[in-house]
DNA sequence: TGAAATGTTGGGGCG
DNA sequence: ACGCCCCAACATTTC
């Protein structure tokens, strides 16, 4: 009898050993799985900031404890994706490459390109959906184009077959014995890292746990109180899944169909459970995009706003990056960001419109900030993110909806319970004072030990004046662009 | 998933 | 009683 050859599990963002579709096929092969997860080296790969690594680290190892309880293994390998999967192939035997799909121009090209390479020698090579509740090309319009706004895409996304139910975690997997050694090195760098930066995630669980336990934590009150909730950076009132979702550690589907068990048991309205599922909706929407329009990422998708008047100010921009604009509740969501690698979407709203307007600084300094530092950081929900804050996406905020940081403030933090926990110098101050702290008296600031320009920034600009000035260039914008017209 | 400016209305104070 | 003004409250428009 013939031994069989064994196939690769090559893990991506989709840690988890439920509903994934490529591990369940890899099992119903028959053969001995060898699970992989390699730290790419591929060029264009957009490498990942120390947040994001070091929650990567703690998941895999959460991934691999769990491959290790069912009798397998976890490979972990860096460098050129196609030559560690060849030299696998080479040193084990495998006839077979299973994985669940990325949707980012990069990772589909080397994807296409390692497919093609692994056909063309009789390997089999097979790829899955994962991570979307649709595939990308599932969802079109009646005349086959692809939806730029998001509430026709969700409207046809919603009248399509409901996704399928979510896979068990497959039982009696022949797993692949192995002596391969564990190439960690990218992840070694981490302990290097100031001890700050990590400290952060001491509140997160990574893993395939710890995900599904942060979804039993909201489900079913908090979920109910999500939708008026949601919008109060003081109170645990999201779900807090951004970062297990981002490397797949929860399926979207498995979080559907777990609010669709409580809608049926009576425990979740069913208007809070589409508010929510709404929420994922955009998380499929930005794939969307991506996928049809990669461009996203670094460029315009309005391309009159390539002219844009952006302003060159590297000190302005790190006094955006470092919490010290003055303004508490932008320098309280920075701070959460450096912090922890995580910042409640509200707040990522009001600095990215800050950072876009107040200051005029391209959208892309943000985006970039926010990879580097976020612990969810994804490419298709960051820049599709940034672009609609900034009124350069295709269905984005109207560039002219400039958040007034101290109004926003005072209606989603009015007892100041964030800006207390991240502006510790603030604490002091009553929470009158604590939005615009430029104008309170003098003897408010002296009694709560602020002295402004010493131990609190002033603004780092004006409201009035910025929001006029951020109105000329977007005028100077539509006009220049009038010339043009015939 | 705004904010500010401008317009409208209606009640009440007052001559 | 009446008209006038003020202005809050709300609605609409504009950026």
């Amino acid at each position: 009898m013939t031994k069989l050859s064994p196939v690769i599990v090559w893990f991506r963002n989709d840690l988890r050993l439920a509903d994934n579709p490529a591990l369940t096929a890899a099992a119903e092969s028959g053969q001995p799985v060898l699970g992989l997860y390699i730290l790419d080296e591929t060029p264009d790969i957009r490498p990942m900031g120390p947040a994001a690594l070091c929650w990567l680290d703690k998941s895999l190892a959460s991934l691999a404890a769990d491959l290790r309880e069912m009798g397998g293994q976890l490979a972990v390998r860096s460098g050129v994706a196609s030559f560690v999967i060849d030299e696998l192939i080479d040193r084990t035997g495998v006839d077979a490459v299973y994985w669940n799909r990325a949707y980012d121009p990069v990772s589909i090209a080397r994807d296409a390109k390692l497919k093609a390479a692994l056909k063309a020698r009789g390997i089999g090579a097979w790829s899955f959906n994962a991570s979307l509740l649709n595939e990308p090309w599932e969802v079109r319009r009646q005349d086959g184009g692809d939806y730029q706004v998001f509430t026709s895409y969700w409207r046809a996304a919603c009248s399509m077959n409901s996704p399928l139910a979510p896979l068990p975690r497959p039982r009696d997997v022949a797993w692949c014995k192995h002596d391969l050694q564990n190439d960690r090195g990218p992840f070694r760098a981490l302990s290097s890292l100031d001890s700050d930066a990590m400290s952060g995630l001491d509140g997160w669980c990574p893993g395939e746990a710890g995900a599904r336990q942060c979804l039993d934590e909201f489900l079913p009150a908090r979920l109910m109180g999500y939708s008026a909730g949601r919008d109060d950076p003081g109170s645990p009132s999201t779900s807090c899944l951004s970062p297990h979702l981002h490397f797949g550690e929860i399926g979207p589907r498995q979080i559907v169909q777990s609010i669709s068990i409580a809608v049926e048991a009576g425990t979740v309205t069913e208007e809070a459970a589409q508010g929510f599922v709404r929420q994922l909706g955009w998380r499929d929407f930005n794939h969307h995009i991506l996928f049809h329009r990669p461009q996203v990422l670094s460029r315009n998708l309005r391309s009159n706003f390539d002219s844009f008047p952006w302003r060159d100010d590297p000190e302005t921009l790190d006094a955006w990056k470092f919490g010290r604009t003055g303004y508490p509740i932008v320098d309280a969501g920075m701070r959460e960001l450096m912090h922890t690698g995580w910042m409640h979407n509200r707040i990522r709203m009001i600095v990215g419109s800050f950072l876009t307007k107040h200051l005029l600084i391209d959208w892309r300094h943000g985006e970039a900030w926010f990879w580097d530092r976020l612990v969810d950081a994804d490419q298709a929900n960051n820049a599709g993110n940034w672009q609609w804050i900034a009124g350069t996406g295709a269905d984005a905020a109207p560039y002219f909806r400039i958040f007034n940081p101290a109004l926003q403030s005072a209606r989603h933090d009015p007892q100041g319970r964030y800006i207390r926990r991240w502006v510790p110098e603030l604490d002091r101050l009553p929470a009158a004072a604590l939005h615009e702290p430029w104008k309170a008296p003098s003897q408010v600031l002296a009694h709560a030990g602020v002295r402004l320009g010493e131990t609190y920034p002033r603004p780092i600009v004006e409201h009035a004046f910025a929001r006029t000035r951020a109105l000329d260039a977007y005028r100077s914008l539509t006009s220049r662009l009038q010339t043009h017209e015939p």
